[in-house]
DNA sequence: CCCTACGTTCAAAATGTTTTGAATGAACTG
DNA sequence: CAGTTCATTCAAAACATTTTGAACGTAGGG
C-alpha cells in the first residue's frame, strides 16, 4: 500500500489511541477503534490481531468494551464463520452514548453528595461550638463553589446531550473553514 | 471536632481526589487541593503529610505540581520558617488554567496532525492506483469527521476560556435551584 | 562556623494496570 | 460424533505508576 496511506492510517489510529487515554479507556481501546473506523470493511479478531500486533485475549475484551460503549458493532459477513467488526462512524452517537452513561453519572453523584453534605452542616449548626460554627460556615461557603461548579457541568452535558442530533459537526467545519 | 464536619471534610477531600483523577492528573493532588480548599488557615508541609498520611516526598512533589497548575499557592507566615500553602479558591481561574494550557495545546495538535493528513492525502491522490484512491478517498471523508469533533471541542474551549470572568457560578447555582 | 529545621531529590519498593497465552468452551462440518 | 476453528477467560508475567524514606542541600540562628 501506498506510504502516505500508511502513514495516515498510523497517525490517526494512534491519535485515536490518545484521545481514548484522555477520556479514561484503554489506548488500545482507541487504537482498535480507529482500524476499523479507517477500514471499508469490517475486519475480524485475527486482522486486527495482525494490525495491531497484539494478543487474541486483548484484542476480544478491549472489543466486548468498545461494544459496550457503542462505538463498534458486530458484522454478519456471509460465508464466514468469525466474528467480524466495524467501527460505529458516527461521532455523534459515540460521543452522547459516553457523555450520557458515564460522565453524567458521575456529576449527578457529586451533586448529591455535595447537597447531603450542605445539609448536614445545616442541620449540625446548633449543635456546634462557635468556633465550629466558624469552620461549618466557611465549609458551606466552598462547597457551595464546588456544587456552581458542578452545576455548570451539568448544564453543559444537557447541552449536549439534550439536542436530539443538534450539534451539526459538518456545519461546524463549515464555520470554522471560512 | 465535631463529626459533622469531620466527614464532610473527608467526602470532600475523596470526591476532589476523583475529580482529580478524572481530569489526569494523580488523586493526591485533588487531596491536597481538597484539604487545602477546606483549611480556612493555610497548612505547611508537615500538617498536610499528617492531615493525608502520605510522605512528606510526595506532598513536597505533588504540591510543586498544583504550584505549576496555578491550583495552590505558597504563603508566607510571619515567625514561621516553614513554606505554606493555600488552594486558589476562584473555581473559574482554577478551570481556566487547566483548560487553557493543558487541553487547548491538544486540540490544537490533533486539529493540526489531521489537517496535515488531509493535505498529504490530496497531494498524492494522482500517484495512487484507482484502487488506493477509492481507499484515500474513505479516509478523507472519516478524517473530516474526526477534524469536525476537534474544532466543535475548540469552539467549546474558547466559549469557555473566551469570557473574561464571564459564566458566572453564582448565577449557576441560583438558576438551578429556582 | 556549626547546628538545627526544614525542603527536595531520587532510587528502591509497593502497588496498580495491561498484556499475554494456555486452557476452556462453543459452534460448525464432514 | 470427532475434529476443526474460532472466541473467551483468567492467572501469571510484563510493564507502568506512585509512594516512600534516607540522603542531600540550604538557610537561619546561635
Amino acid at each position: 500500500m501506498h506510504e502516505t496511506l500508511t502513514a495516515v492510517n498510523n497517525s490517526t489510529v494512534s491519535g485515536l489511541g490518545r484521545l481514548a487515554g484522555f477520556f479514561g479507556f484503554s489506548d488500545v481501546m482507541g487504537r482498535l477503534y480507529g482500524t476499523l473506523l479507517l477500514s471499508p470493511e469490517p475486519l475480524s479478531l485475527d486482522e486486527l490481531c495482525d494490525t495491531l500486533r497484539i494478543s487474541k485475549g486483548s484484542v476480544s475484551m478491549n472489543m466486548r468494551d468498545l461494544e459496550r460503549w457503542g462505538m463498534a458493532k458486530e458484522v454478519w459477513v456471509r460465508g464466514e464463520r468469525r466474528k467480524f467488526y466495524k467501527a460505529e462512524s458516527d461521532m455523534w452517537q459515540v460521543i452522547r452514548n459516553v457523555l450520557g452513561s458515564r460522565e453524567q453519572r458521575e456529576v449527578q453523584v457529586a451533586l448529591h453528595v455535595l447537597g447531603e453534605s450542605i445539609e448536614k452542616l445545616q442541620a449540625a449548626e446548633c449543635q456546634l461550638s462557635p468556633e465550629e460554627q466558624r469552620l461549618a460556615r466557611f465549609y458551606l461557603d466552598r462547597i457551595a463553589d464546588l456544587q456552581a461548579f458542578f452545576q455548570f457541568a451539568q448544564l453543559a452535558l444537557q447541552a449536549v446531550l439534550g439536542s436530539e442530533t443538534a450539534i451539526d459537526f459538518e456545519a461546524v467545519t463549515r464555520i470554522e473553514i471560512e
